[in-house]
DNA sequence: ACGTGGGGTTGCCATCATGGGAAGGTCAAG
DNA sequence: CTTGACCTTCCCATGATGGCAACCCCACGT
């Protein structure tokens, strides 16, 4: 079975079961007369393992601690559900973020009319300055959500590139 | 102001104030004498808004837009509007496709005892085929989640490495 | 006036998992 | 024996960020 049956067969990429095993995520197949990596079931087994196991978002790692405990027949099932018990607090995590996130912006975008006028409530939130923030040392622009007069694009740069030039 | 102050005050790390200009998402500020960035408070003010963007999970040619926009005192709100819903519909995307993961996981786990026994329901599943996969050439593997003598490590490699070790 | 430390500048490398592509070797079918 | 599909390695890129090295600049202290 050559590697792009054996991607075939698991669902992961050929690209990627040569990165699983340079990372040493798998173990080196034996090779062919001409190079070829050959593959039994027993690695397309593997691979698939793998990427069921990333499809649970667990990283390289983890993936790496599963498969050991997997090919372990003196495994102890406690360590398998820690591993995927901080996998599930983590994905609460992760999701726990986006939700605030989105919330918030799905309240920013009710508040905005979506008119053709310019006035905005999202743009000004984003202008707006929040707790946390080290204030500015002069607090000079009110008309914050409409300054259109940034920085110069181009104006006086580089008085004296010599040594930056003359490095490269 | 420096590019240290205008870090502190905008909570934007220097490092990613050059990376953004580089990429193009800011301006580049005008350079003191001796080729220091020097920032306005309405630079601040930009960097400011930026990672308030970001925090909202917005990818950077999405803010890209978002500071045009802002500057852009002709705007309509439901452009601005637009690009908030379409963010919102990713996160609820990305939430959603956590949440499989969560669920599966968490129910994974719940149903694995978690003890100094090797059997375990989470690496069953893992270990599982689902539909959607490509059959394997013969499914020889029934001992699946206790398989411990997988590919052979070291075993007739390389019989004829001369091209690629000569390309090296 | 001179040194020194802190901070600026560029550039390179690394992450993490993945894809793309080039240059070259292998294999199987016609 | 040719040809086209497949494999090999190596290099580069992503996106957003951190770290390090080498070098430069500035302000402050003596």
């Amino acid at each position: 079975m050559n590697i792009g049956e054996a991607a075939a067969a698991s669902g992961v990429s050929a690209k990627m079961i040569r990165y699983y095993e340079a990372t040493g995520l798998l173990r080196a197949p034996p090779r062919s007369e001409g190079g070829y990596r050959v593959y039994d079931a027993a690695g397309v087994h593997t691979l698939r393992f793998i990427r069921r196991a990333r499809d649970f978002g667990f990283a390289m790692p983890v993936i790496r601690q599963l498969v050991g405990l997997w090919q372990d027949p003196g495994r102890e099932s406690h360590d398998v559900k820690e591993l995927a018990l901080a996998q599930v607090a983590e994905l609460r995590r992760r999701i726990g973020e986006l939700q605030m996130m989105e919330a918030a912006l799905a309240r920013l975008a009710a508040s905005c009319h979506g008119d053709a006028r310019a006035e905005c409530p999202i743009l000004e939130d984003l202008a707006m300055p929040r707790a946390g923030d080290r204030a500015a040392p002069f607090p000079a622009d009110k008309n914050s959500s409409s300054c259109h007069a940034h920085q110069a694009p181009e104006s006086a740069s580089r008085r004296r590139p010599a040594s930056r030039a003359a490095r490269s």
